[in-house]
DNA sequence: ACACACCTGTGACCAAAATCACAATCGTAT
DNA sequence: ATACGATTGTGATTTTGGTCACAGGTGTGT
């Protein structure tokens, strides 16, 4: 993938010059990930953004080897665990390959000094983090004022492509409920 | 109170200089407010940051007149808005005094164009909002990981001052339970 | 086609929390 | 001190979702 095809991921969340989009691909590699492989293990401090390009990329906490999901992450889309990056803390959730997966790991720690010549790259940043952080709010939201029943249905009407591509166990962890229960949920629904 | 006691409350956030810190000042105005008045309406669009100077916030939910507590910002802390205030779409929450409060408004949409000018500023308000999110993200962890009386004793060793000032109906949707439940957990635990 | 691992559906049962109802307590203003 | 409203405690009951157990499906690789 060349520089004009990555620039296409970035573009919708910020306009960059190309002197801007070297700064960033400076500090851009690519790899590839087999399904179950983590990108971010836990204990290990974050020091990247990480763009999904094919597959998906599931976050989550591991509670004596029971994965609790906290969010899935599909392509052109980008995360992190920011908690760790900004305090530098070892992480406590795990960010892995849901899918085979082409992933861009953005090392932003290695440029992070030439921010301030390059104000525009760190505007992209801000809202890399804002988005993924006001995802995070909203599925608070959504697990505190909704029923088992009403989060499935918000799931199928706001993001179908879940339903597609998350097992419905990895799906039950995620909306805070057992695979049975949700089960029973979708059963009723149909 | 004069820039200067209010630069102690931007100060450990960021370091400012005199002209960053009028540019602030610039759009900043104090308010007084009685225990239970709005500070922002269901349905406004958010176009401000607010620091607690005494009493505290309280930011919820009304679901058919019942409020569902997402947030509590006590003295020296910040909150707004974010997905109001980024996207300009009118609020689902309200944010009200828990207390009689003193709040320092930032109208920061005022002073929006001069970002370039002021990085300082722009970094200013990007720690707000992350640090906002964070908590956002450990408060969705705190519910999905925990029983409820895990989440009570999460809260008295890390966030006592809830219980000194929160009322436990308050406390209860916060924490997703019902008051009773709550009364009963605490009446366990002594 | 077969074995094997993984995922989903479903019933029986249990436990936890919600709901409902009301009593007790606390706080504030008069 | 008293009255009023708001808050909390608590019992009885219901509901929901969790747990356990197992059957049926699906998919992959050999």
């Amino acid at each position: 993938m060349d520089h004009k095809t990555l620039y296409s991921y970035i573009e919708p969340v910020i306009a960059l010059t190309d002197d801007e989009l070297a700064l960033l691909m400076s500090c851009a590699k690519m790899m590839q990930l087999k399904k179950g492989e983590q990108l971010l293990k836990e204990g290990e401090v974050c020091s990247a953004f990480y763009l999904v390009e094919t597959g998906y990329l599931r976050t989550y906490y591991d509670r004596d080897s029971v994965a609790i999901n906290m969010n899935f992450t599909f392509e052109g889309d980008f995360t992190a665990n920011l908690k760790s990056y900004r305090d530098r803390k070892p992480s406590e959730t795990i960010i892995e390959a849901g899918e085979d997966s082409i992933i861009w790991i953005f090392n932003l720690r290695e440029i992070a000094e030439q921010y301030d010549a390059y104000p525009q790259v760190s505007r992209f940043i801000r809202r890399l983090a804002i988005t993924q952080l006001l995802t995070a709010q909203e599925h608070s939201a959504l697990i505190k004022l909704h029923t088992p029943a009403e989060r499935y249905r918000h799931i199928e009407k706001n993001s179908p492509q879940l339903l597609q591509r998350v097992s419905l166990s990895q799906l039950a962890s995620y909306l805070g409920v057992t695979r049975e229960t949700l089960s029973r949920v979708r059963a009723k629904n149909n």
